[in-house]
RNA sequence: GCGCUUCUAGCUCAAUAGGCAGAGCAACUGACUCUUAAUCAGUGGGUUCCGGGUUCGAUUCCCGGGGAGCGCACCA
């Protein structure tokens, strides 16, 4: 130790002050040992040690040495009695004590020394509980595992929201919630996997990397192989090279993955998305619809042990019962007052978004049916909802209805207001397909910069005969999303940033 | 892509109607053997996002650029 300011060399000069700091430390350490330690004998961790012991009285010595590791997240130094919590990445947290009889003055001196916030420690001690009854581990030794360079930002204010997604490390380090909503995502898949599992679907994973992209209307990523010498496109669904799996006889199958789309971001929209699409032979839109409710409610019911799942906001998101079916024209004909059916001409679709103020792009019978039905039924829906029987037109990929006509069978489902998946029965007359594909083409010669490609290698798999089959495709993060109440930058671990 | 708002210490934020840039936590020095956002005394830390302009003087006003947030458009 020295009475002088610590003198910080010129390299170390233009470093922000507690960087230099911590450097200098870093070399002590390695300069009289180790800074980074491959291994420590860790005996037990930080919440088996809690568990064991859940309610000891006050100022008990229970003669159990562990020796144990976590991250430093407060210190309390006292002259001769040190006390630190350190943190597991669980985020349990307990105290550790370091006096001077049990460690000896020139250890007890490092510790004040080289011991920053944020530094990961192991210790080996007695698990007692302190004068004020708090678990602890009464240290005999102790040594850091990695020396922290940079300070943790300061826990008593919420992290700006800039910095929690630059540096959602920090964010897991110092925020619960954060490290929660991982720890939920990952439960949320394992029990869609178990799900899927028990229905004896199969697991695969199609490419990402495709010649013409299709399954979807969006803008796609476009980027180039060296190695072919051509325009690739990052996915922006799955679903054309999982129905060519089901036309192989992989009868029941799904993906989780993501997809890619060149699109507005916003609380809702993210460019790359995690996305679960599934298909069974001799299913259709009703055993879909019955596959994503238990897959949800499993889901709810696995992660948080009820179906009213209670959000950020303190809200109740009710996904119990049977979920209601409505069907699109009819709900949006009581919504707007007028008669709508896929017979209604086209001025009079036009006349009534006109007077609603509403825009629309590219102009067919059944972009202005669903531009209608968001107007005027969407935001309506509260409790989780299944809208049946779409317009043909812009669901290329869809059988027709068994009898009604001029839809498809085609449902989305909607939970709280946002589309949280859909759901076809599958058009697998290959002809029909062609016919839906030359229909686009056209669309995207007018302009239409969403409109699909037509993918010969998808249509002649379908001419060798995809059996009767439904399907579905769920966005995971929007999944995420209404289980808690987040945005979905907050349901994404690393969303993109500039 | 368009509009509005915003960017100050490691973090969270003040301030300047254009005039030496501040606080809390963190850091540093010292005291302290039961603290728990420890306490007490003292100290240091800033390219005020970047570039230009106006001005005696710009962090502040103006122009351009960048990042971020919100709204709109597109989409799930």
């Amino acid at each position: 130790m020295t009475d002088e300011q610590p003198v910080v060399n010129e390299e170390e000069q233009d470093l922000p002050e507690q960087i230099a700091v911590r450097m200098q430390k870093r070399e002590r350490l390695l300069a009289s040992g180790d800074a980074y330690p491959v291994s420590v004998e860790i005996t037990s961790t930080i919440d088996a040690v809690k568990a064991k012991y859940p309610d000891l009285d006050v100022d008990v010595a229970t003669g159990d040495k562990v020796g144990i590791a976590g991250r430093v997240m407060f210190q309390r130094n006292t002259g001769k009695l040190c006390f630190a919590t350190l943190q597991a990445g669980s985020g349990a947290r307990i105290q550790v004590m370091l006096s001077l009889d049990k460690v000896g003055e020139s250890r007890l001196e490092e510790y004040k020394e080289l011991v920053d916030l944020g530094d990961h420690l192991f210790v080996s001690g007695e698990v007692i509980t302190s004068k004020r009854g708090e678990l602890s581990v009464l240290v005999d030794s102790w040594q850091i595992t990695s020396k922290t360079i940079r300070p943790l930002p300061n826990l008593h204010n919420e992290l700006g929201e800039e910095y929690r997604v630059r540096h959602r490390y920090v964010d897991l380090i110092v925020r619960d919630r954060a490290r929660e909503v991982v720890q939920i995502r990952s439960k949320v898949m394992q029990s869609m996997r178990k799900t899927f599992t028990d229905r004896t679907y199969l697991e695969v994973e199609t490419p990402m990397l495709q010649t013409i992209h299709g399954g979807a209307s969006a803008r796609p990523f476009k980027t180039h192989s060296n190695a072919f010498d051509t325009e690739l496109f990052l996915r922006i669904a799955p679903e054309l090279f999982l129905k060519r799996a089901v036309v192989g006889g992989i009868d029941r199958v799904y993906e989780i993955n993501r997809n890619f789309r060149n699109e507005g971001a916003d609380r809702t929209h993210s460019p790359e998305f995690a996305m679960l699409e599934a298909y069974e032979a001799y299913g259709d839109y009703n055993t879909m619809a019955e596959l994503t409710q238990s897959l949800i409610q499993n889901a709810a019911m696995d992660v948080f042990g009820t179906l009213k799942v209670e959000l950020e906001n303190g809200e109740i998101n009710d996904l119990s019962g049977q979920w209601d079916r409505i069907s699109m024209f009819e709900s949006l004909s009581k919504a707007s007052g007028v008669e709508i059916t896929p017979e209604t001409d086209i001025a009079v679709l036009k006349k009534l978004a006109d007077k609603e103020g509403l825009e629309i792009d590219h102009p067919q019978h059944g972009k202005y049916v669903e531009e209608l039905w968001e107007h005027f039924v969407k935001s309506g829906l509260v409790k989780p909802t299944f809208v049946m029987d779409f317009p043909v037109d812009t669901s290329p990929l869809v059988r027709n209805h068994r009898s009604k006509p001029g839809v498809v069978e085609k449902w989305d489902l909607y939970i709280r207001g946002y589309e949280q998946a859909t759901g076809y029965s599958e058009l697998v007359d290959p002809v029909i397909q062609r016919e839906r594909f030359v229909e686009q083409v056209k669309l995207a010669a007018a302009g239409d910069p969403e409109a699909m490609k037509l993918d010969e290698e998808f249509l002649k798999a379908l001419e060798f005969g995809m059996p009767p089959t439904g399907g579905m495709g769920m966005g995971i993060d929007r999944l995420l999303m209404s289980l808690t109440g987040l945005g979905i930058r907050e349901t994404i671990m690393f969303p993109l940033v500039k």
